[in-house]
DNA sequence: TCTGGGGTCCTAGGACCC
DNA sequence: TCTGGGGTCCTAGGACCC
């Protein structure tokens, strides 16, 4: 029988903080999304404490008035880094596997028959916690969904230490007893809602139910709550769409303004393109305002360009994103949110050029222009060469200068340092 | 004052074609 | 009175994941 293993770190974002904050190793610890809006992660202290996933930052203050809380904003430099040390870590001690999110790998145990799967993951979760620092869980169980399942229990229960495997019926019957319905992959919280009505409660509940017709999704899930092996395994190589969009700090009413955004949104996606030797057929831009401000008047658009030729060039993606936000910007409101969407995503491999628009002597000075810019901003930190397009030039003497306007894109007042990629941030001992 | 940022897949329905 | 049958492609919306 085949197992699946699946390697989860525990309250990733604050565990990377608390790593070169072992003060912190028992106090409340919450991590902020982008621009200090509202909790992503949090210690189980914080979890104890009542904070819920998704609380306004700004209403912390008045929902826990006793506690003392440590509050992080997002470091997904840090974060990056560490995660890559645990993968790389994990690599190395399965067969196979492939990561699935910042902080989950699932992997494939083939040819581990004589291995004691347990002990095995017992060790791995040592061996990562000894090395970098992260504690993980890790669950191990005939497909995917079980193995899910499992590592929820080796992170709840101690007993476990760390590690949950399900390699029996009964087992299998237990845990699906135990394990409410909500919590299961594939079942949100929508589906949870209306199969409560209907009197499910548990895993088991739903898994002895008989399925009638409908969505193969949820009946893959139904199939392997009852285990059999039938999720696949995702490539994920590729992704199919590229999103870079930010909420700002404030609002911007004007064009010039949240052109810069739009064109640093629109580099930042060429970047990623190229990292994964990809090239987009489409570039799109959305404009939002502020939805929580009922009190404004609101408006949302978007508009997409399809290109003659695809690419994967920073200045035609930011020019392209320049036109599309022209017709879709109106004066007069005040703008929270932009994006910039790369979408008809293909390998570069095997471009199609449009042979009345093809320039093959611009393409190619692009592609080395792009290559030297992104070698320079590796070596030296992201944005050390950039267009002009991406810097706000202020139309009269005394308007504001850029580095106010980038103040301006997000808030990160609680920000750590970044120890493992820069030297200026390297710790000291005394 | 203050509310994140990415992704995936599936399905139904409409447009269009022969 | 009475209006086919089969197919493809695209889009919007809804569900899920982290």
């Amino acid at each position: 029988m085949r197992y699946y293993a699946v390697v989860d770190c525990d309250n990733c974002y604050v565990s990377c903080e608390r790593v070169f904050r072992p003060d912190l190793k028992h106090a409340v610890v919450v991590v902020l999304s982008n621009n200090d809006g509202c909790v992503v992660a949090r210690s189980n202290e914080a979890k104890q404490l009542g904070v819920k996933a998704g609380t306004p930052y700004y209403q912390l203050a008045s929902l826990f008035p006793q506690a003392k809380i440590a509050v992080f904003s997002s470091n997904y430099e840090l974060y990056g880094e560490m995660t890559a040390r645990v993968m790389s870590l994990i690599r190395k001690a399965a067969p196979q596997c492939f990561r699935y999110s910042i902080d989950e790998a699932f992997c494939v145990l083939d040819g581990m028959e004589r291995v004691d799967l347990k002990q095995w993951g017992e060790q791995l979760h040592q061996q990562i916690l000894r090395c970098t620092g992260m504690p993980v869980s890790i669950g191990i169980a005939p497909n995917k969904t079980l193995a899910k399942m499992a590592s929820h229990f080796a992170k709840h229960y101690a007993g476990y230490r760390h590690c949950c495997l399900i390699d029996t019926k009964e087992k299998r019957g237990k845990a699906l007893r135990l394990y409410p319905l909500k919590e299961v992959w594939g079942i949100g919280r929508r589906l949870a809602a209306r199969f409560q009505a209907l009197g499910m409660e548990t895993a088991w509940d739903f898994a002895k139910q008989q399925l009638g017709g409908g969505n193969v999704v949820l009946e893959r899930t139904w199939r392997e709550l009852n285990g059999e092996d039938c999720v696949p395994n995702e490539g994920m190589a590729r992704k199919k769409t590229i999103c870079t969009s930010r909420s700002f700090n404030g609002m911007i009413s004007d064009v010039g303004e949240l052109a810069t955004h739009v064109a640093n949104f629109a580099a930042r996606g060429a970047e990623k393109l190229r990292r994964q030797g990809s090239v987009a057929a489409v570039v799109g831009v959305f404009i939002e305002t502020n939805p929580f401000r009922e009190d404004l008047p609101q408006y949302w658009n978007s508009c997409d360009e399809t290109l003659l030729t695809p690419t994967d060039a920073t200045a035609t993606i930011v020019e392209t994103a320049r036109r599309c936000l022209d017709r879709v910007f109106l004066p007069g409101y005040h703008y929270k949110r932009a994006g910039v969407l790369l979408m008809g995503i293909a390998p570069a491999s095997g471009i199609q050029t449009n042979f009345l628009d093809f320039d093959a002597e611009r393409f190619q000075k692009l592609k080395s222009l792009d290559a030297i810019v992104d070698r320079i901003n590796k070596q030296n930190g992201t944005e050390t060469v950039v267009l002009a397009a991406q810097q706000y030039r202020p139309r009269k003497p005394g308007g504001r200068a850029k580095a106010e306007v980038f103040a301006n894109v997000i808030r990160h007042d609680f920000r750590s340092k970044n120890p493992t990629t820069r030297w200026c941030d390297i710790v000291q001992l005394k």
